[in-house]
DNA sequence: GGGGCTAGTGTGAAATTTACACTAATAAGT
DNA sequence: ACTTATTAGTGTAAATTTCACACTAGCCCC
C-alpha cells in the first residue's frame, strides 16, 4: 500500500475474472468452456473469462462476465486464486482472478454472447490445450474442488434435486479420482442426515429401480448454524470386490 | 480475456500485494505489521504491503516487498486470496494479493524501511485497528493457517530448530484456538515419526528440564513423495483435568 | 529436604474406518 | 413364464483411531 502522490505506480493494466463452472452429466465432471470469439487465441477453448470494470468489485465482475459470456446469472461464485505472471497474456499485463462454481447442468440452458463463438461442457479428463494459463487455473479449481468436497456436502450443488445415491458415489468419485466402497459410502451418507429419501424410485431403467433421495438443506444450514464440520473420509480402495 | 484492439479495458490501476508474516514467541502467536510512514493511514499499523511493479511476477513482488519493507528474504510466502474491493483503498482503485509466511521470530532481525516507520511483532489477539482492508486479510490469512495446520506439518516453521513437546503443543493451541490433551497429543504427534529425539533437554529452567526435538524434513519430504498425508485430528477439550 | 513447577507416561472404552459378497427388483429377450 | 442381464440394496466383524483421564519424575529454589 503506498501513496498516492506517487502515482508511478499506476499504470496502465487491466484485471480479469476467469470463471471455473463444474458441471456433472453422464457420470463425469464437466467445465464449461467457452471457444473464444476473439483475439488473442481466437477459436481456442478457454475459460469464461472477461475484463474487471473499473468501478466494479471482484466478485461483482465475476458474476456479470459468468452472465455476458454465458447467460448463467445467479450462481455462487467463489475465489480461488490469482494469476498474475508478467507473460501470461500476449499483449499486456493482465492480472486474472479465478472463480469457481458448481451447477446443475440440466438447470441451465448456456447462451452463448458473441464473445464466446460457442460455448460447451467437456469432460474434464478430455480438456485439450487451453488458451493462456487457463489449464493450470483449471488444475487449481479442481484441487479447490476437491478440498471442499470433503468438509463440505458440495456434491449436490452437481445433481438434479433428485438423485439416487449410486449417482452420488459417482460424482465423489469423478471429483476425488478415486474409487468408493458401495456399503460404507451409503453408511457413511446416510449416517449425516442430510438426505431426504423421497419414496420414489426411478422410472424407464432396465433394471431395479434405486430410490430418489434430495438434500436436506434446513437441516444442513441448522448443522452448520452449530459449527457441525461434515467429513468425508474413506480412502482409495484397494482390492476389486468379486461379483457373484 | 479480452481482445487487445479493445484497449478501453487498461485503465490506470494498480496491484499490490499484502503480506501475512507469522511467528511464535513466548507462547503467543505474532504477526509482523508496520507502522505506516506514508499517506494513506500514515501512522496506523498496516500489512507489510506495497506496489507490484510493471513488469514483476506476483510471487516475486511478494518477496521484494517483504525485503523491502523488513529486510527479511528467503522466506517462504504462499498466495492465500486477492481482495478488489473498488473502495478498499481510499485514493484509486487498487488491488491486493495477499500472501502469507511462517518464520522463525528469532532466525530474523527486522530492519524497518523508510516507508515502514516501525516493525513489530504483535500478538493476534491484540492486533488493534488496521489500515485498509488489513483486518480482514489478516482473518483470511489466520484461517488459511488453522486450515494448513491440520494437513501439513507447518508447525515446524515457526518455532526455533530445538523445540520441546509442550512448546509444540502451545503453538498448535494458538493456532487452533482449542486446548489439546497432552498424552494425545504427544502420542499423535510421536507416532508420525517425523520427529528427531536430540537427546538433550532444556537448560536454565526452574523446573524439570524438557527434552529438545527438531523436524526430520529429509523424513517428511520422503513421506511426501509418496503421497503421505499428515493429519491432526483431536477436537477441542472438553474438560479440565485434575491436578494430583 | 520440602515446595513449586513442568515433564512425561498408559490404559480402557467408544467411535470410526475398513474389507468384504450375496439377495432383490426390474426390463428385455426368448 | 422363465431366463438373463443389470443395477440396487444390505450387515458384520476386525482393525484402527480417538478420546477421556491422573499420577510419578526431575529439576530449581529456598
Amino acid at each position: 500500500m503506498g501513496t498516492m502522490e506517487n502515482l508511478d505506480h499506476f499504470f496502465k493494466s487491466a484485471f480479469t475474472v476467469d470463471n471455473v463452472i463444474f458441471g456433472f452429466d453422464e457420470g463425469d465432471l464437466k467445465v464449461l468452456l467457452i471457444k473464444r470469439g476473439e483475439e488473442p487465441y481466437e477459436g481456442q477453448w478457454g475459460l469464461p473469462g472477461y475484463f474487471v470494470n473499473e468501478n466494479e468489485d471482484l466478485d461483482y465482475a465475476a458474476n456479470r462476465v459468468l452472465k455476458q459470456l454465458t447467460g448463467l446469472q445467479n450462481v455462487f461464485l467463489e475465489q480461488v486464486a490469482t494469476f498474475g505472471d508478467v507473460n501470461r497474456h500476449p499483449t499486456g499485463r493482465v492480472i486474472t482472478v479465478a472463480y469457481f462454481s458448481l451447477i446443475k447442468i440440466n438447470q441451465y440452458t448456456i447462451q452463448p454472447s458473441s464473445i464466446a463463438n460457442r460455448a460447451a461442457w467437456i469432460s474434464i479428463d478430455n480438456v485439450e490445450e487451453l488458451a493462456f494459463d487457463h489449464a493450470e487455473i483449471l488444475r487449481a479449481c479442481f484441487n479447490r474442488l476437491k478440498l471442499l468436497v470433503r468438509t463440505r456436502p458440495v456434491g449436490f450443488e452437481l445433481l438434479p434435486r433428485k438423485f439416487t445415491l449410486t449417482e452420488l458415489q459417482h460424482l465423489y468419485e469423478a471429483i476425488l479420482e478415486t474409487d468408493l466402497d458401495k456399503r460404507n459410502f451409503r453408511k457413511k451418507i446416510l449416517s449425516m442426515n442430510l438426505l431426504i429419501d423421497l419414496d420414489e424410485t426411478q422410472e424407464g431403467v432396465a433394471h431395479r429401480p434405486a430410490r430418489l433421495y434430495k438434500f436436506d438443506k434446513e437441516k444442513y444450514d441448522e448443522l452448520l448454524a452449530e459449527g457441525f464440520s461434515f467429513e468425508l473420509k474413506e480412502s482409495r480402495r484397494k482390492m476389486v470386490e468379486h461379483m457373484g
